[in-house]
DNA sequence: ACTCTTGTTAAAAC
DNA sequence: GGTTTTAACAAGAG
């Protein structure tokens, strides 16, 4: 389930492996990943990217010399960008190899994948063909950029500003801190994460929530969301990286995925409920 | 065979 | 009309 942190993870590695290499054959396997774009191949071949950005969970890929054309891709639940340098695939022994190694690719669920005149190749994963690529204009990236909310981990982050929001609505929570419009970045684990940090049950009616237990979300929002960046995000069923490798912050999940387990701040046994129509991961004690 | 998993959104309900 | 909830999407695990 790739959010924020998993996001930015792919980003930044993308950013130094497959940026001014010249688009060398785009190969589409599935139409749907592509939003049914029939351009989609003639269009992309033979550019090269130059720059990979980011709002929230959604990945912009901007292009050398074509100001106005943009790719606008999201993993949703299953997607994987996986980068291959076969100059490299040894046959022989030496180093150890990484799952991404051993993978095959493509394979089943590639849905779609570019080559470089490198001789390496960007491949897009996708099980479930929830995720999309598809090919945008600036003014229609501009468009989806304005949709998204502010990010917990930007540096000049309003939390007056979500406070007012939390006001005025009825919903709880956790379903005030999944709508992208008004946060970006969040989903289910790190809600559930943010929310334990700052003792708050996930079911609480969002205008209940008081200043001060506002602000603890804000602050703890950006503080998992940070520290999960930094250990290359959260594996807990099916992301991994682009070289295929797990990322380590599921060592520290507290609540998410632990109904049943004691919780480490006071020993209750962990619960999991319903809310937000999501399964929803907290501290019958420690939160109120 | 049936339930559960989730990010987003369209549709329905309020 | 705006807000909120629900269901749908897809495919696999258990």
């Amino acid at each position: 389930m790739p959010e924020l942190p998993e996001v930015e993870t792919v980003c930044r590695q993308l950013r130094t492996k497959v940026l001014n290499k010249k688009i060398h054959k785009v190969v589409v396997c599935h139409m749907k990943t592509v939003a049914h774009n029939s351009e989609f191949e003639s269009t992309v071949k033979s550019l090269e990217f130059s720059n990979i950005d980011r709002i929230g969970k959604l990945m912009i890929f901007s292009f050398k010399n074509k100001p106005d054309l943009f790719l606008l891709a999201h993993l949703k639940m299953t997607g994987q960008f996986f980068y291959r340098d076969h100059k490299e695939v040894v046959t022989g022994g030496g180093h150890s190899m990484t799952a991404a190694d051993i993978a095959v690719l493509p394979s089943r669920h590639t849905r779609l994948y570019f080559e470089f005149e490198d001789e390496t190749t960007l491949y897009f994963n996708d099980m479930r063909l929830f995720g999309y690529v598809k090919i945008a204009s600036k003014e229609h990236m501009l468009k989806a950029r304005a949709g998204y909310g502010q990010e917990p981990i930007a540096v000049d982050f309003d939390c007056e500003a979500l406070y007012g929001q939390m006001k005025r609505r009825r919903t709880t929570i956790k379903a005030l801190l999944l709508n992208q419009k008004i946060v970006s970045g969040l989903g289910n684990i790190y809600v559930d994460e943010t929310l334990f940090l700052s003792q708050v049950r996930p079911d609480r009616v969002a205008n209940t929530i008081t200043k001060s237990e506002a602000e603890l979300i804000c602050k703890f929002a950006c503080q998992v969301m940070s520290d999960s960046i930094t250990y290359g995000g959260t594996t807990f069923e099916n992301f991994i990286d682009t070289g295929g490798e797990q990322g380590n912050y599921s060592d520290y999940l507290k609540v998410f995925g632990k109904q049943g387990v004691e919780c480490s701040v006071c020993g209750t046994i962990l619960k999991k409920i319903k809310t937000a129509g999501r399964g929803t991961h907290y501290c019958p004690t420690c939160q109120i």
